[in-house]
DNA sequence: CTCTGAATGGTCAAAGAAGGTCAAAGGCGG
DNA sequence: CCGCCTTTGACCTTCTTTGACCATTCAGAG
């Protein structure tokens, strides 16, 4: 296991524990318990703590200074997710995360994500970075705006708000 | 009997005894074990572990990274339809043929149908033929095919025939 | 009120730690 | 001898960890 993976557990642990989906750390004190760099904290943060995640991450520098990181509620449109996360390219992992917090909030069957998730595999791909990544984002976008277009066909008053 | 095949019995003994069919590796550990160079381990992976003899590797790199591979089964007559139709490269209206006929036999719901449908649109794709029809072809075979694994893995005793 | 320094957190580039790719060399059966 | 399967090694990409240096806050001194 590796030093990133522990500190992510432990927040989470964290999260997990604390009422309203929210806690607050020192990123000096936290560094001291796992015995590294402050700026590791940062770099977890920022690979396991991400909008795609579904986590908002906020801070304050100086004296009393703090890291509070909060779990997101489901994100009220999906088009404000794909804007959010996709942009013009994404990368797999990030894509990965993405596919996950659109099928725990019910947007997606696993079936759905299974298809997306093989889809945006770089293997799958195959085509060479920076376009690969234009690629997935495209694909994304493409297939899930799909399925909202389908929902409209199939349900015509469907106003799936769910994200 | 050859290093490969010493290697892929190794394997295949380690998958055996794995409940959950899935085992993890470092790659430079196994390389090891059998005194031989790390690139090995990948062409074994590459020749005996491959997607037709129905398996699946995924890998991390950096500290603490791993290979794992999976074994996994897929119903044999939507692998057939597969390299009946698909190939390795097949075109757009082609490809919606196909989807049209995997939505009426059962196979895709229409939601999938249209998910399918939306990615292999040569707007989606977009890039220069001949790479976009194998890469359309690329896609297709991905999702279909990861439709089969996600069955198998939410039905408790689908053993859907082994590929 | 303003200035200043200690206490925090942030950034970024470089080094370290896996795994991946590819082409060339090595063997072996036909 | 030819062609295919193996094996290897040099070089590449990705993920992690660290450290030097930067930015922000706030309490207290002047």
């Amino acid at each position: 296991m590796s030093l990133s993976n522990a500190i992510e557990r432990y927040l989470l642990q964290l999260l997990e524990r604390a009422r309203g989906g929210a806690v607050e750390i020192q990123r000096n004190a936290l560094s001291e318990i796992f015995g590294c760099s402050p700026s590791q904290i940062n770099y977890v943060l920022e690979t396991r703590f991400t909008a795609a995640r579904g986590f908002l991450v906020e801070s304050r520098r100086g004296s009393s200074g703090f890291v509070r990181i909060v779990r997101l509620g489901a994100p009220r449109r999906v088009v404000e997710l794909l804007d959010a996360c996709v942009g013009d390219h994404i990368g797999q992992e990030e894509s990965l995360h993405l596919i996950e917090r659109l099928k725990t909030s019910g947007w997606l069957s696993a079936r759905e994500a299974a298809m997306l998730a093989a889809a945006v595999r770089r293997e799958c791909l195959a085509i060479p970075l920076p376009e690969r990544d234009r690629l997935r984002a495209r694909l994304i976008r493409a297939m899930v705006l799909s399925l909202a277009r389908s929902d409209r066909d199939l349900v015509p008053g469907g106003e799936k708000d769910a994200l």
